[in-house]
DNA sequence: GAATAAATTGCAATCGATTGCAATAAGCTG
DNA sequence: CAGCTTATTGCAATCGATTGCAATTTATTC
């Protein structure tokens, strides 16, 4: 029952007694060819199950009507995609690009390693790139705008890129973060997380301004570099802030994974979250609101950022030129931090 | 400095001195070619950072080099991505295609409302499928069989099936959790999950197979239908589990995420947990070491079952047969079931 | 009814790489 | 040195669809 070799064109378009150029226009519904022999063309298409090759059309056309995204590691995790926030946003990017027509090349880890621009470009698989995550400033990422590739980044604009940049306003967040923390009475507050990313230095920053808007000193032993992981965010909790308990009141962490991880850590020593501590993560993941206690955050607005990154790419695509974007963030209050 | 258009195989070969064909060859290293030559070659190849289009390469050699991985959805919830255990095993299967040299394309929800193997395989988008998720007994799965696609499925085998499916021994997990509740004193165990996808009606015959050989009538009443979401579970729970406290003790989650919104449904009221309801989950998710208490989970083995998937896959774009496969699970005790 | 405009359709080139087969050059044998 | 291998290279067809331009048919105008 399996056909041998499928359709082509040419098929079609005998089978309807037309020349292919004819049934080509036909398929795509172009006008200047006569309404029923569209129709028939169509029709004897349809009945033969007859799809396009892609990759002809993708040669004749120069488009492959695909965008490639790329997920950034850090050299050292090496790990595949873990952050569930990643998943978050992949999922409305997958759902935005198919909307438009496009369809979407993942790229993780391995493929990173190498060349991008080259692999996905010049080599005609992707007519743009959709990067997520800057990582550690990554140079790479400068390169692919001076090779004139369209491409957006999901990320932590600096004002000086060259590309646009979408992303959460991460400092503003982290203000909000730390005064919230502050105003529920903390004093000593840590901060978790690794700001060779620029995302998280940005809520680093925005962790300093909120202290010292309050007049309050920071301590270098309460800001620690910290992996984007739970386990990270548990060990580091472990090691270098139990310590501190007796002074230390408040936590900052810079993604709810490592929330999780320093609550973790906390509760099994026996130190009452949020009374004795209060934490506030970033992210708001689908598990914060369902941890116990369950975990004030930062929510990001992943479903327009998402959006954003496609529409822009695609403006780039058709040669507009697209702009950076900082998305304001919101508060979302739990018991992680809810003292009486 | 941005090269207007960009090299192609016949400005290499020119540059070199030598045809098309020997260029072509050249740059694969066919050993027809002189030695010399095929330096030569690459080196200008390298100099001028070409790359081969993939499209015309695919279009010629008939292969697109590319897997389209197919993540099914509950035509209810019909949201993106949420379940960490994705991300998990998407991660794994990323790279391992990446490792054997294939694109990975990516398609969710909405292509997959259409007919995906007209979408991505007769259009010649990707040489095979890689199907997550059989969901309830998916018919388009079925037509792909029949259409000679191939493809293998991330799933529960029944054993009759035409097609390699790949997924974990869920049957024997839900033994394996249910029995190990049971061994902690638990009586009146109640079931969270949805049975119209056939992974969950494993986990669920393996509730039953335990509950009968532990001589336990099973109750209609705490067997209840639970979507794939943490928010699920926690409704359920609030909503028909609160209810029979008194003598519900124990409660077998098909998910962690499902298990997570259960718990904190029950710690939200005071219940002890485990002490008066003790919860296992299935997946092993990378939070559920890190809530509160932690999960007692049955663990699946993403790692191996990616790289199977693939490997399977790929022997059958070879002309191989692949054979389904039930991968062992192991339960991992956690404090959500440890009853002094 | 001839002339001109408009509506349809087809011819043939093109996108960029791969590959079977023929052609040429170089090496070897007796 | 003729005759036969073997090593290299190039010619030209091919993959399947798209599209500029020319050709044909039909409609419209004076």
């Amino acid at each position: 029952m399996k056909q041998t070799r499928s359709m082509t064109l040419a098929d079609i378009a005998r089978l309807a007694g037309v020349s292919e150029s004819t049934a080509s226009r036909a398929l795509r519904d172009n006008p200047v060819i006569n309404q029923q022999t569209r129709e028939r063309v169509q029709q004897i298409a349809r009945q033969h199950q007859f799809k396009v090759n892609a990759t002809a059309r993708s040669l004749r056309t120069q488009k492959s009507h695909t965008i490639a995204v790329i997920i950034l590691f850090d050299a050292k995790t090496q790990q595949a995609i873990t952050d569930p926030f990643l998943l978050d946003i992949l999922g409305v990017i997958a759902d935005e690009l198919t909307r438009q027509g496009y369809d979407m090349l993942l790229s993780t880890s391995k493929t990173t390693d190498k060349d991008w621009r080259s692999y996905y470009f010049d080599s005609k698989r992707a007519d743009g790139l959709i990067v997520i995550g800057q990582g550690e400033h990554d140079e790479r990422v400068d390169q692919l705008s001076q090779a004139g590739v369209p491409f957006v980044v999901w990320g932590a604009a600096t004002g000086s890129e060259k590309f646009p940049v979408i992303g959460s306003d991460n400092r503003a967040g982290g203000r909000l973060a730390v005064s919230h923390l502050l105003v529920h009475g903390c004093k000593r507050i840590a901060f978790l997380g690794d700001i060779r990313h620029t995302e998280i230095e940005m809520r680093y920053l925005g962790y300093l301004d909120a202290l010292e808007q309050a007049g309050i000193t920071t301590d270098p032993a309460l800001q620690l570099n910290t992996d984007f992981t739970a386990q990270a965010g548990y060990l580091q909790t472990q090691q270098a802030l139990l310590p501190q308990l007796p002074v230390l009141d408040g936590i900052f962490a810079a993604s709810d994974a490592i929330a999780m991880g320093a609550m973790k850590a906390l509760l099994e020593q026996g130190v009452k979250v949020p009374q004795q501590v209060a934490i506030v993560g970033f992210d708001d993941i689908a598990m914060s609101a369902y941890c116990t206690p369950s975990l004030t955050t930062v929510k990001q607005d992943t479903h327009r950022g998402g959006k954003l990154l496609v529409s822009s790419l695609l403006q780039k695509l058709n040669g507009q030129g697209a702009v950076s974007r900082l998305l304001p963030v919101k508060l979302i209050e739990r018991q992680s931090s809810k003292r009486k």
